[in-house]
DNA sequence: GTAATAAATTTGACACTGTCAAGTCTTGTG
DNA sequence: CACAAGACTTGACAGTGTCAAATTTATTAC
């Protein structure tokens, strides 16, 4: 049976070429992430995505803000089954965000990967949606800190460092990646989160 | 005046093309390191590289055993500044470690890139060097937790705890990259690590 | 309904890149 | 000195990003 051959017109090729860069991503890792592969999978020429985004990295970045969507959604839906007071709405915050980066493995790291952020290299569709989708899911972190920071001097001390902690600790520890090999089993998150003694005020 | 056309034999290769490898980093970023690049930049013709390296993911390993050695280098200098208590110690290295950061930006980033780890994808040379040079610089930050462990059951929790923090800091707060940007300064981390109360046992 | 315009593609080409194979030059060994 | 191994060079190919011109489709105005 021939192949209806499909017309000039995608009618959504900028959604389609988001969820082909996903689809590559989980199948094969960043390597296998490039424009003409997306071209292909949504069906259109090489050229066809230079209309919808300014090169390889305005695409990247519109995954990255999709990756920041599926985040948010972890770390929101992760609070919703914890209590109400401040040190369990944290640690499960803590949890979601630990398990979209096990779960979701080579797009976490890929949305962490060192880029230069600046409007100017981007269409201005992609670098809204980054803005949003990264503010906001940096923002469910921030909220659940805010009943520990201790006041004006100490600034954003509290954030930065629960922060910097499951960040470091998802970049280092977790899903396949274990920089650091040997043999004694890394503990848990839920086991470092307490350490910190954090007490709300 | 002719130039003189450089024989076939270079005589030590492999290290000019680390070399070019680290400069080309500095200059452009990662995005700027390629084998052809390395190659002209060393004098000889396109493929030579392949003799000493595996493709450009074993080049690339042998300059991330490079920054391994400098970074240990950065901390091993800072505990040797520092009093001989746990706690300065402690600061001081994880205070190399976020300078290092800082000051070669670059290559701290490209080191902790995502990339597949295992011996058969690189030359045994490229191997071996990393290997030991990774080891070593991991060994620093963890020789200065020991004083903190506190037992078998907790295993390696403030090693864990410990790395997590300062790495974290490290990728999101230190040098030019600011994922989280916003009006209030961030915190030192020397403001950080005291809040961990670690207690010397 | 038609014409004009804009949007959304396709086609073709070029430069850069990694990798491979064959060939050539240099060094080391017997 | 001859031979073998090491260390390159030359040439080619496939994949990639990007650009420009051409073509097709959708939208808008009358």
């Amino acid at each position: 049976m021939t192949q209806k051959k499909r017309p000039h017109h995608h009618g959504n090729l900028r959604e389609a070429l988001i969820l082909a860069g996903l689809e590559l991503m989980v199948e094969g890792g960043p390597d296998a992430l490039s424009l003409r592969k997306c071209a292909a999978r949504a069906g259109v020429s090489h050229a066809a995505p230079a209309h919808h985004f300014k090169g390889l990295s305005s695409l990247e970045l519109a995954i990255v803000a999709r990756g920041h969507a599926m985040f948010a959604e972890f770390m929101i839906a992760a609070r919703g089954k914890a209590e109400d007071a401040p040190h369990a709405q944290l640690s499960a915050i803590c949890a979601g965000y630990i398990q979209f980066s096990c779960e979701h493995s080579a797009l976490f790291k890929f949305m962490f990967l060192p880029r230069e952020i600046r409007p100017d290299l981007f269409d201005s569709v992609t670098w809204e949606q980054f803005t949003i989708e990264s503010s906001a899911s940096y923002q469910v972190l921030r909220d659940a800190c805010l009943p520990f920071e201790t006041g004006a001097a100490d600034g954003l001390a509290t954030e930065v460092m629960v922060w910097s902690l499951v960040h470091g600790y998802a970049m280092l520890f977790s899903g396949q990646s274990r920089l650091a090999s040997h043999d004694v089993a890394i503990p848990d998150f839920a086991q470092i989160l307490p350490m910190l003694a954090l007490k709300a005020v």
